[in-house]
DNA sequence: GGCGAAGTCCAAAGCGCTTTGGTGTTGCCT
DNA sequence: AGGCAACACCAAAGCGCTTTGGACTTCGCC
C-alpha cells in the first residue's frame, strides 16, 4: 500500500492525504479523520526512503565503530550505551544505523555518510584527547553529539559526560578518609579522555592532602579481566605494596578481586578497592549491599540523554550547545574498609 | 555533487554516467575512465536513498533488539556479534539498521520495517523454542537468517549455529572421563534454544553411561556473574555437592569462579568446570594454558558469516536454505582436573 | 451584489537516482 | 551500394513521497 494507492481509494489528492496524515492545518477533520482511518486499516506506512529523498531528511542517526584490527576489543559498554540510544531513537521515530569502520579511514568514512545521505546526525563514541573528530564534523556540517570529552579541543561542541575527574576524587578521598596512602590506579588508556580525567582526579585528591602520586602505582591498558588481575598481582607484589586500588572498570575488578583473594587477601578487609560501575546489565551489582564500592553511572542512560542532545541539534542547529555532567553516586559496597594498620 | 552536476560537468548524460559508474557495458572505456576519474576527483557519492528509491533495495540490514522491560538485560554476545556482522556488511557495501521494539510489538515492528522498505534483510537473533518470527517473516517476505536453531519449527529456513549438544556433550565425556559423576549445569533461560540444545548434550553425555540427570544440579536464569556465583554457592553447599559445573557463558564462570574459591577450594583441584567461552573481546582468556577449560566458538566469526547468509538470501531469495554449524572447539585450561576420590 | 478572507482541496514539480527504449554512427560483410 | 550488427550515447519516465502555487467554495460584511 502506497500513498498513491492510499488515495485513489479515499477518493482524495496525495497532497491532501499526505498533509493530512502529517497533521497540517488545511484539511478539514472530517476527511482527516477518514484519512487516519484508511491509513489504519489498510496499515499504511510511508516508504521512508521516498520520504527521505523527498524532505531531505533520512530521519536516522549513525554510531560509528572504529575497527582498529581485526582482533581489536569491542567497547564492552557498546551493548548497554546502544540499548539505551536506542530507546530514544525509536520513541522519536527514528533509526539506527551502525557502521564499523577502519579507524585510518575514519575520516573518508564521516564524508562519505554525509555525502550519501545516509544519516541525519551521529554520535561521537570514546573521544580522545584533541580529538580530531569534532573538527571534521564541523566542517562536514554534520550535527553530532559526543559521548565524553575531548580534552585540548577549542571549539565548541556538545557533549554529555560523567565527572569522571570528580568521581575518582571523591572515591580517593574516601579511601584517603579510610587511612589509605597507597592508593593505586587500573586505568584504561590514558589517551582515552575518560581515563585522563580520571587519573586527574586520583592525583587531586592526593595533592589535596600532599601526597604525591607513585608511578609505579598506575597502570593503564584495556580493560580486561585479565588485565586486572595482573595489575593488581604484581603490585601486591612490590616490597611496599598497595592498600587500595582505584579500578576503571567492573571488569576490571573481577580480576582485581581474583588477585587479591588468590594471595589470601579478602576485598574490604587487608584490601580495599573502589571500582567505577557503568551499570552493564549483564554484570549488575545490586543486592542489598553491593559487592563493590563504586562511582557508579548508568551508561544505558547516558545513551538516552545523548540521543536526545543530538536529536535537538538535528531539530536546532544553530542552537547553543549543550553539555551535561553527570555526576557518579558512590556507593559503598563491601570491598572497603579501613587502611591496615 | 550529485550526479546532475557530475554529467554536466563531464557534457554527458545522467544515463551514460550511471552506466559507467555501475559497470555496465555499453561505455566506452575512455568515457568511463573519464567518468571515474571525475567522481573521485570531485568525491561523488552516490545519494543512496535515491538510489534506494529507484532501485527499491536499501543497502541494509536489520538488527531487531527485543526489549523486555526498561531494566531488561543486554546480551553481553551482542557487541562482538554486531562487530563480526558489520565487518562483512561494510566490505560488502551495505549498512547496519539497529531496532530497538518493544517485545510484545516485535510482530508490528517487522511489518512495518518491511513496508517502510527500511532493509533488503534481517538477522534474527536468539531464536526461543517455536520461534514465530519464522513464519512470521515468511509471510512478509523480508529475507532473514537465523543466530541459532528454533526447536519445533518445521518450515525450512537458513541459519548458522554452534553445535550446541555436541560441545555440551563432549565438555560432559571429558568430565565423566575425568571421573566425575555429580555434574552441575549452569545453563540460561531453557526456553532459549541454545540453553535447551546445552541440557541435552549433558543429559545425553550422562544416558550415554548410565546416569540419570540429576534435577538439583540443573539451573537456569539469565546468565550474569552474581547468578553464577549464587548457582554455585548453593549446590556446593549441598549435602552431595557436584564435583563438576558445566557453564554457559564466562560471565557466569567467573563467579562459580569466585564461589568455589571463597569457600578455600580451587578450580581443577577439588572442583572442576568448563564454560562455553564465545570469545567476547574483554574477556578473552588467552594466555599459553587459559584459566578455564572452554567449549570455544567465536560469536564475531559467527557474526561475520551469518551477515554473508544473509547476503546471499538477498541475492537469491530463491535458492535453497542454507546451514552452518560451527563444532566449538574443547580448549583444555587449568580448571577441570581429575574427580577427586 | 461584490469582495476579501477562510477553508479545502488539487495538479504538478521536484528530490537524485536507475532503467527503458530509443537514436545516430561505425564498420563489416555480401 | 545496401544492410545489419555492434557500439556509444541519450531523453524521459519512474521510484513514492513532499511541497509549491494555485483553484474553487463558502461565508461574512459592507
Amino acid at each position: 500500500m502506497n500513498l498513491r494507492e492510499l488515495s485513489s481509494l479515499l477518493g482524495l489528492s496525495q497532497t491532501t492525504v499526505s498533509r493530512a496524515l502529517n497533521g497540517y492545518k488545511d484539511v478539514s477533520e472530517a476527511t482527516r479523520a477518514r484519512v487516519l482511518a484508511a491509513a489504519k486499516a489498510h496499515e499504511y506506512r510511508p516508504n521512508t526512503r521516498a520520504q527521505a529523498l523527498a524532505t531531505g531528511r533520512s530521519r536516522a542517526i549513525g554510531h560509528v565503530i572504529p575497527k582498529i584490527s581485526t582482533h581489536a576489543m569491542v567497547n564492552p559498554i557498546f551493548a548497554d550505551f546502544i540499548a539505551g540510544a536506542g530507546e530514544t531513537y525509536s520513541q522519536a521515530g527514528y533509526e539506527m544505523l551502525i557502521s564499523v569502520v577502519d579507524v585510518d579511514d575514519e575520516a573518508r568514512a564521516y564524508r562519505s555518510i554525509k555525502a550519501r545521505g545516509l544519516v541525519d546526525g551521529l554520535i561521537v563514541s570514546a573521544p580522545r584527547m584533541n580529538d580530531p573528530r569534532i573538527e571534521l564534523l564541523d566542517e562536514i556540517g554534520l550535527p553530532y553529539a559526543v559521548h565524553g570529552r575531548a580534552t585540548g579541543t577549542e571549539r565548541p561542541y556538545s557533549w554529555l559526560d560523567v565527572n569522571n575527574r570528580r568521581a575518582f576524587s571523591r572515591a580517593a578521598e574516601f579511601l584517603l578518609d579510610l587511612g589509605h596512602r597507597r592508593i593505586a590506579l587500573i586505568n584504561g588508556h590514558e589517551e582515552m579522555d575518560f581515563a585522563h580525567r580520571r587519573r586527574q582526579g586520583l592525583e587531586m585528591a592526593l595533592a589535596a592532602r600532599g601526597l604525591a602520586p607513585d608511578p609505579a602505582l598506575m597502570r593503564q591498558d584495556e580493560m580486561t579481566e585479565g588485565y586486572g588481575y595482573r595489575a593488581a598481582r604484581e603490585m601486591l607484589a612490590m616490597p611496599d605494596p598497595p592498600t587500595a586500588f582505584l579500578v576503571s572498570s567492573v571488569i576490571c575488578m573481577l580480576g582485581v578481586r581474583r588477585a587479591v583473594e588468590e594471595i589470601g587477601l579478602t576485598l574490604g578487609r587487608e584490601v580495599s578497592a573502589i571500582t567505577h560501575d557503568d551499570q552493564l546489565s549483564y554484570l549488575r551489582d545490586d543486592g542489598p549491599v553491593p559487592a563493590f564500592t563504586a562511582t557508579r553511572s548508568s551508561v544505558r542512560e547516558a545513551g538516552q540523554r545523548l540521543a536526545r542532545m543530538v536529536l535537538e541539534r538535528i531539530d536546532a542547529p544553530d542552537a547553543p550547545h549543550r553539555h551535561e555532567l553527570l555526576e557518579a553516586e558512590l556507593i559503598i559496597g563491601r570491598s572497603t574498609g579501613p587502611a591496615p594498620s
